[in-house]
Parts: structure tokens; sequence; C-alpha cells
DNA sequence: CGTTCTTTTGACGAGAGTCAAGACTGGTGG
DNA sequence: CCACCAGTCTTGACTCTCGTCAAAAGAACG
């Protein structure tokens, strides 16, 4: 199921499939979809911020940044999105936009209408919990980029960035030589890590310095994958990435009497 | 429904319908999940990183935090969780926490059987909605605090969480003279921030010599709303506090030619 | 009424922002 | 094929916000 397949949307399926256990009626109704495909320049909006949406929107390729803008003209890139991942499922559910949605390189884009998305989640339990556990996803990888922009010095913090990456687009752990195309600018860069330009490019010249990247045209190599992470302190558990392994419900019955509560730890 | 109900879950049924809209059943089962209420004490740990949970956790009365936890022992609040919100409802489809859980002060909690809100999820749509959608404004408000740290300087930032926690209390919009009760220290709130403990305290003085805030005991008083907001450039829509205006869904059909694509729209 | 946690202040240093200018790139059109 | 041009990237010098260290005063709690 490559990104060449003749149905886009077949790559989503797979990505939900591989955090979410799907049936056969499931992954049909999910194929039976119909998307708009549409080409976008970079630096152009998709959905604006406040925008009312009707669709949500799968990245078949290229770059696209979710934006929160201030007043000064200033961005702040709240999130990205990956060649097949579904930038914003949550709209489903919350139609309105908080965020601007805007491509950073040349991008395909299919778009899903609301509706349909609503009656699979309506007919398919399962389904439902996919796109909920979807969303989940990405909240625990904007709770990870807090901790990255609120805790990190820029050093380590470009590093856990790239690690994310790295894990994000190979869909699975990291390793020696590992490298990963990112079609952002440095401008781009210092909007996801609330740095300046020119402190992000100061940054990247120590990284590279250290051998702990190699990066040029729009390509990321790391030479020592547990190098890198050791500096970023990166743990790519948060991204539910294990493996194949897909999501099952646990096999116990409800226990009436649950584990004791974790209150009784230790604090701190 | 007050916080005193005999049934505490009466303000979580409360929480969800102001965002959607729920039936008598859904109510119903909602009021029948059986939940174990606890104490804890301030600076208790809930959940620990990498846990794997099986109670979902509501919040009574107190405050509650998420951590993401560095190996130089600085933490980082991800999230916080007021009273009359539940705190890890995203546990229900990854059980694995990534960030640990932990009480800011005295808190009471009710832990509810995953299970249970599970067989919810799957035997009412409108609730497996209602629990996505919940989620869904937590994470908006995720990216709300990433452009906070990311973007702000520390007196909008602090304002800016300020107006956020008066909206969140209240349930709406803010006023002059609104209040709220503030139950973490300082400390608290600048790993919230991203910010040191001295700077916050040089800060809040900052706010406090400008008249924005007022603050004392446990209690913050923001006596001219608009000045506040300009500061912090707050803008309460990503919410969802609208009013009680339930959610609901768009009454016209599956219009089979969506309206032109925002693509068209100007960049930048 | 002492112990511990929190708040408050000051002096100093460092990481990151700002401003500005030059070098490099890829794309465009003559 | 070359020249141009806009957008990147790179670098240096200077500034300022914020972090660090330290100490004392104030609150909370038993």
């Amino acid at each position: 199921m490559s990104l060449a397949d003749p149905n886009p949307l077949a790559c989503f399926v797979e990505r939900l499939s591989g955090r979410s256990r799907l049936g056969g009626p499931e992954r049909a109704a999910l194929l039976a979809l119909n998307g708009r495909a549409s080409q976008i320049d970079a630096n152009r909006d998709i959905v604006l911020e406040r925008e009312k949406v009707r669709h949500a929107t799968f990245v078949v390729s290229g770059l696209i940044a979710s934006f929160g803008q201030m007043r000064s003209g200033q961005r702040q890139i709240v999130a990205i999105h990956l060649a097949g991942e579904m930038a914003n499922l949550h709209s489903v559910v919350i139609p309105e936009a908080s965020e601007a949605l805007q491509a950073l390189s040349a991008t395909t884009i299919v778009q899903v209408p609301h509706a349909e998305l609503r009656d699979l989640a309506e007919c398919y339990p399962a389904l439902a919990m996919a796109f909920w556990r979807e969303s989940a996803v990405r909240n625990a990888i904007a709770a990870q980029w807090i901790v990255n922009i609120g805790g990190r010095s820029a050093l380590p913090r470009i590093a856990h960035l790239y690690c994310e990456l790295a894990c994000r687009e190979h869909g699975g752990r990291g390793k020696d030589g590992i490298s990963f195309s990112f079609l952002a600018t440095q401008m781009h860069l210092a909007d996801m890590t609330g740095l300046t330009a020119v402190h992000v490019n100061r940054t990247l010249r120590q990284l590279s310095d250290q051998g702990l990247i190699r990066y040029g045209g729009r390509v990321v190599t790391i030479p020592d994958w547990n190098r890198l992470v050791e500096v970023a302190e990166f743990s790519s558990t948060y991204l539910q990435l294990s493996g194949t392994a897909p999501y099952s419900a646990p096999a116990a019955g409800r226990e009436p009497t649950p584990p004791a509560p974790a209150i009784m730890r230790a604090a701190h």
C-alpha cells in the first residue's frame, strides 16, 4: 500500500490499522470514502483560522503545518502533518478551526467530507475508536512539543524534533544512518521550535559540527541514532508506533476489584 | 448539578452536554458508571509515566497536572485538569501513559474503569463522538500552549494562561473583576510556562504593578478583562465554551458539490 | 513556636533575539 | 546557455530577556 496506490486512502487505512484492529467491513468502508484530490503550492493556506471546515485533509505527499498566529505577524507551528497522515481529523468533531492549516512545500492532498467520516464513526464503533485514538496520538505529540519547547534548549530541542520526524516518517524505531526528507525551510523550523531562523541556523551548524546530523538538499541523515537520542532525551513510546502491534482490548473481563489505586505510591 | 451533587459524575455529564448533544439513555448510562472516589495529597503521583492505566480519572475538586520529566529533574507541565474535568479520558484509547499525572493540590478524584467507558462508546455512538470531541478540545488547548510557550514572552505568556483559566473555571467568557482559584504554587506556574520560579515571580509582580491582575491566597482577580485579553492576545474560541450552545451536526444533506476548496485563497 | 515550603529580592551571567549584510540556491525568462 | 532574481542560508556584532545562584523574609503546618 504505497503512496502510489491508485486509492490514496489505502494509505490512511494502513495507518489506522497500525494502531487499531480493523475488520474487513471497516476497511472497505474507509476505502469507499470519496475524497477530492488537489495540488497545493508551498506556503498556501488550506484552512484559515476560525474557518468552518467541512472536510478532513489527508496528506498524500508533501508537508503541511498547523499554525497559530499573533498580531505581530509572528507564527508558531503547533503541529506538522507528513505524507500519509490525516492533518485535521479532529475537525470532524470540532468543525471550527482554531488554527490555520498551510502547506510548507508543494503538496498533494485529498479532502474527505466530514459527513462521510461521521457516518462511518456512527455505523462502525471500531472506526469511531480508531479515529479517536488517532486524535489522541496527535495529542501525545503535542504534549511532547510542549515539553520540548518549554523545557529544552535549542540544540536538544531540534535534535528531539528530528528524532520524532525520523520515527514518524519510517513508522518505527530509528537506527544508525537513518535519513528522512525534511521539506521545511529553516524559517519553518524556527516556527516549529519557537526559535529564530538565525539561531536555528547556528544550532544546525552545531549539530552538524558535532556529527549528530548531516543535512543537505531536503534530506537529514542521522549517522549515530543513539547519540542523537541521548542528546535529545528522546523516547519514541509516545508515538505509539510499536512495530506493527495493533492495539487490542485487554483480554481480561471487568475485574470487580481493580488493583490498588496508584495513589499509594510515593510522590516525587 | 454542582460538585456537591451526590453523584460526582453528574458534573461530567453536564460538561459533555455543553459541547455535545446527549439523549436520555446516554445520560443515564453515564450516571450509571461506577467510579471509585479517593482523596489525594498535594504533589502525589496518580499515574506514572509509562504506566498501563485501567481507569480514567475525573477531578471532583482540586487541581491535577500532566507532567513531562527530563533527566535533569526538570519538569514541564503539559496540561492541567480543573475540578469537573476528566484528566485523562484519552487513556481509554491509549492506555499506556506517556506523561505522569500528579496532584498539584489536595484533590478528590473519581476513577472510572476504561472497560465501562469503552462499552459506552461502543453502545452509544453519540457518546463515542462526545468523548472524541472532549479529547479534541484538549488538543486545541495543548496547541494554544505551544503557541503560548513558543511565541510569547513571559508577561503575555502568564497573562494568556490566566485568561484561559478564568474561562475554563467559569465555563464561559471573562468579565471585569472576574476571579478564579489558582491552587498551584509559583513553582508549578513556572513548570506550566517554561519559565523559572524566580522569573515567574518577577513577572507576576509586573502584572500586578500594571494593575492587570491581583493575587493573594490562592485566588487571582482580573480587574479589567479586556486589558488582560489585549496583553495576552487571548481569544477564547479554542475552548469551545460558546455559552451553552451544544454542537449540532450541520442540518444540510451531503452536498455532492462542496464549495470551492480553500486552496484558491491567497497565501500569507 | 520551630520546621518546612513558598515567596521575594539582588547581582551576575549566558542563551537566544535583533539588526544587517553578504553568499548561495533554484527557478525564470531573455 | 547565460543572466537575473527572489528566496534561502550564513555570519558577525550587539542587546536583552531570562536563567542561575544565593539569601532572607514570609506563610503554612503541626
